[in-house]
DNA sequence: CATATATAAGACTTACAAAGTCTTATATAT
DNA sequence: ATATATAAGACTTTGTAAGTCTTATATATG
């Protein structure tokens, strides 16, 4: 089996929402936000490394350094941090390339599954960090 | 890449649309229907064993044999045979095994990606082997 | 009955991508 | 100056999908 959100992919959503939790208080560094949320280290750093360059977080360098949110975390859906660490989704390969099947053109399957894929696409985008924040804290 | 629909499932997806389109006249040996579909035979063959053994088609030995459906294709649905090939639909780990992940009980995402498998689930089960027939063959 | 044609079953190999580790370089607070 | 942090990317390991091969068995038909 194979999920359609990766384990990397869930690593780096639980380190995201990690820094929604402590949004505006500076920093935080990847050693602090890996321990907290169960994640090892060095993958980490790669999971961090990725977010930064698609501009998701901001980072500081040196002692007291870190990363933080690029934007508030009602401003960053669950579609990007997804597409960022895994690549576009996809229900089907021939929904990406467009060449990858001779039989596309005529083909009902791949027309429901783009159908499909489209949902689940949008349904990604209107999920953002702090709703997830919130719905997992209901009552501390 | 790894797509949610797996090549595999692909293949086993046009062998059944094949059947279904000639269902009704007999069974359709594995070969012809490999070939018309663009199948490597071998996997083909395997793909037929796991769908027989779930009872999505009929197999009679011998010359003339081959497999036929084993219900009428609109009583036949996607997800049947997508989960048949490769294993029920899963959008998280944390969401076929009860105990992958120690977050799960006040974690957001969960209880988000749950919803959407359960749509994704319910998309697959209400296409039927006879839509996609007719979906893809509007003006032949 | 002999034979050609088909499925049945499963071991085995190959190919590829995900996950994880390691190393070196660089920036900065104190 | 030094300790602490990120930056970047090569490298290894692991796991699963995809594909191949082999042997056995059933049956239509001449
Ligand atoms: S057969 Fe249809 S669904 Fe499958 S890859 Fe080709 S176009 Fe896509
Ligand atoms: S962190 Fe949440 S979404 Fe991720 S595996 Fe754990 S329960 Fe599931």
């Amino acid at each position: 089996m194979v999920d359609v959100v990766r384990r990397n992919t869930d690593y780096a959503l639980r380190l995201m929402v990690n820094l929604a939790r402590y949004h505006g208080n500076g920093p935080v560094s990847t050693r602090a936000a890996a321990k907290e949320e169960g994640v090892p280290y060095q993958l980490a750093c790669k999971l961090m490394q990725k977010l930064h360059k698609s501009k998701l977080v901001k980072s500081r360098m040196g002692p007291k350094g870190g990363f933080s949110l690029g934007r508030d975390p009602s401003q960053i859906s669950l579609r990007e941090v997804v597409e960022t660490i895994q690549g576009p989704i996809s229900i089907n390969r021939c929904l990406l390339a467009a060449d990858a099947c001779k039989r596309q053109h005529d083909c009902g399957a791949r027309t429901k599954l783009a159908e499909l894929q489209h949902y689940v696409r949008d349904f990604l985008d209107r999920i953002t960090l702090d709703e997830l924040l919130h719905n997992g804290r209901e009552k501390e």
